[in-house]
DNA sequence: TCTATTTAATGGTCTGACAATATAATTTAT
DNA sequence: ATAAATTATATTGTCAGACCATTAAATAGA
């Protein structure tokens, strides 16, 4: 007989911790529509027995994943609401500055979620899609033509992110998305973006969108491949060496 | 005159996010370096001339986005830590099962980054790495053997983490490992594992790996999209119709 | 020196109150 | 009757203070 009785370590998880499971896992089961206010914070300690303040960080935790909006006054309350690539993005963007990864980096993200994403744009594109994209890239041409560099940097992430939304894949949008805020702080620079280079992104984007239009897939992941690697080149160049940091 | 002012709604922000707010910049601006804790709740509310329960509702904030962890007793207290791919993960998961995104849209999405993944991961592999690689698809071969379908599923996903591991790009480490849990429960099921299929599974995975042994990027990466296109026709086919929801 | 006990520091939880805010209901003026 | 102003009310936001639970350090004892 063994004198230990082998006990894993004592779960001992925190009131509001349960709670906010319960919860999730009740929107998310889809047995709360999107729009449905919660019981108020009162009612929900009375039923779950906590006390307001656990039911507040019970909350608290779901806003910050997403799950509900919180209204203050009445007929406010905690409403369901969908979450969108939001969470995403600034989980991703507190991953990026946490772990001190390098621009460099990204954008090797970034050539390899680009490529297949323009193919699947072109694949699945519809006709308001396409709009879309060369109304970006009208915007692009207009913001390269004045002086605004950072107008130009949004304008420029503003196409990448409406060809992948193209796509229709919401995982890769949502991607892109997040990893386009940080390269945008990083890129925001006069000198990544010089005359000679602005034009030859134009006449990428140019040819990425005729490929997209003809719903020529291989075409559009080739050209958006050698645009994105003739970019990350760019960058490369401009700052040659060092700093290279996205904080 | 106009006799509007034109204010804009006055954005009134609650002070537990004001202080989360400061404090995720000094964490994040490296100011305070990881496992550093933070003053005690008490100490934290009378600096910031808030409640502690305003306070507390600040941590649980920055807990919810991986930046501290709190430990309870004595020399217990709010650490700083570095942000890991897990919060990325938790994000990611509640997208996919809040935005009913369907099985076919995360395997497409699969598709598009793994094979760009495994050419980096032939170009920058160590020999730990391929170590590692190798010692996932022996696993592989094992749980193939016995009737352990989850473990086979897992070791089968594992050794998908294991190669975009060595592409040492910790952004698309995240993004495999995030889909990767909802690709988990919904492949969990027999009728999408048949011998015929975990053979093919494990004949595609070893052409990789020696792909990526041998540093060919290339092959690597159309290897990788083959395998992943065949196992998304095997899945196809198995479910046929319908269902197909990651819930 | 090692072990058991006590003490202290810290987060976890509860209670109750009041403030701030936004909507609903009511009253008043036109 | 309608519109505008006022009042009431429901809800979250915030605070203060207490006590509980847990952990580790300090102390006492063998």
């Amino acid at each position: 007989m063994d004198k230990t009785l082998d006990i894993t370590p004592v779960n001992v998880p925190k009131a509001a911790d349960v709670l906010a499971g319960i919860l999730r896992e009740k929107i998310l089961g889809g047995n709360i529509d999107e729009g449905v206010t919660l019981p108020n914070e009162r009612e929900l300690g009375t039923q779950s027995g906590l006390s307001r303040a656990s039911v507040r960080e019970a909350l608290r935790i779901l806003e910050g994943e997403g799950l509900i909006t919180t209204r203050i006054g009445r007929n406010g309350g905690s409403a369901v609401v969908r979450p969108t690539s939001a969470t995403i993005e600034r989980s991703v963007g507190i991953f990026i500055r946490g772990q001190r990864i390098r621009l460099d980096a990204v954008l090797e993200t970034r050539s390899a979620i680009e490529p297949p994403s323009a193919r699947f744009a072109a694949l699945h594109r519809t006709d308001a899609d396409l709009e879309e994209i060369q109304k970006a890239h009208v915007n692009l041409e207009r913001a390269s033509r004045s002086d605004d560099i950072s107008g130009y940097v949004r304008a420029n992430l503003d196409w990448h992110v409406q060809v992948v939304r193209a796509s229709h894949n919401e995982l890769l949008i949502a991607f892109i998305a997040a990893i386009s805020q940080s390269v945008y702080v990083a890129t925001d620079l006069e000198g990544f973006n010089s005359l000679e280079v602005r034009n030859a992104v134009i006449r990428a984007h140019r040819r990425v969108t005729d490929a997209i239009e003809a719903r020529d897939g291989e075409a559009a992941a080739r050209r958006m491949s050698r645009h994105v690697s003739a970019y990350i080149a760019d960058v490369q160049k401009t700052q040659s060496n060092d700093g290279n940091e996205l904080n």
